[in-house]
DNA sequence: GTCCGGTACT
DNA sequence: AGTACCGGAC
């Protein structure tokens, strides 16, 4: 499965005219960065921007740095994450940063090591890779997901999202900006390529998006439909027809 | 009430 | 591959 067109250039144009501000988007050199991601990425697994946003500040308050959290006690963290919900990630957090405490507050660099962290599955790994130290990498979760399969216009059970990453990497990873990227992706799905009425009329990939370009080829004119309509109850009465034969038998 | 979503576990 | 975990969206 491939793409003919340059996906990250495209993508990354739309991201800096229309990123949202947000907590955790801070600057690459910033010495916070790593707390700021990791804890907003535990947040993030299953829930959205909006409700993890008074979370997080609250949870800088009271402890802004990695360090001060990394002292705290489960007692603690849970009455913070309290409304929260899947309150295992709250308990894995802990854990996590209590390892990290142990090496000095660094992140491991490879994929293995940081997936063994608690926590830290398949596409908290990836994202961590690319926003703390930029590696060529996609973080796959939904929005990337449902991205890619519009843009493919196949269902996402079709797509080996790995293998799509190994087969594009030339329109994925051309420039150094695949921190932002990744990011930019997610953005884009959530805010663009939504689950619901996805923007494609305004969309910068919707000429080499196969879901759209089928969509609208799909569109028919009123004769076009009743004809269709026609043919399509003709189908069906035949097939019931067919059935009862094939009962009979 | 039903669906959705990363991780961990089965 | 299937499921529990939890709260929000619809």
């Amino acid at each position: 499965m491939h793409i003919d067109f340059n996906l990250s250039k495209n993508i990354l144009a739309w991201y800096d005219n229309n990123k949202r501000i947000l907590p955790w988007r801070v600057n690459k050199n910033y010495d916070q960065r790593l707390y700021y991601r990791l804890l907003s990425e535990f947040m993030l697994q299953q829930t959205q921007v909006k409700t993890v946003l008074p979370y997080f500040n609250r949870f800088l308050q009271k402890f802004p740095n990695l360090k001060s959290l990394s002292k705290t006690d489960e007692k603690t963290i849970l009455k913070l994450w309290e409304g929260l919900g899947y309150y295992r990630r709250a308990k894995n957090l802990l854990s996590t940063v209590k390892i990290l405490a142990n090496n000095n507050f660094k992140l491991p660099d490879t994929f293995k090591e940081i997936k063994s962290l608690p926590g830290v599955g398949d596409y908290t790994a990836n994202a961590l890779l690319a926003f703390i130290y930029n590696k060529e990498t996609i973080a796959v979760d939904g929005n990337v997901k449902r991205v890619f399969s519009r843009i493919l216009n196949k269902k996402d059970t079709e797509i080996n999202f790995e293998n799509f990453v190994k087969n594009n990497k030339n329109n994925l990873f051309f420039n150094n900006r695949n921190s932002d990227f990744v990011e930019a992706l997610m953005e884009f799905g959530s805010i663009v390529c939504k689950p619901q009425q996805p923007l494609c009329y305004s969309c910068v990939i919707n000429k080499k998006c196969k879901y759209f370009q089928s969509k609208k080829k799909r569109k028919k004119t009123k004769s076009q439909t009743k004809k269709l309509r026609k043919i399509n109850i003709l189908c069906y009465l035949n097939k019931k027809k067919t059935n009862r034969i094939n009962k009979k038998k």
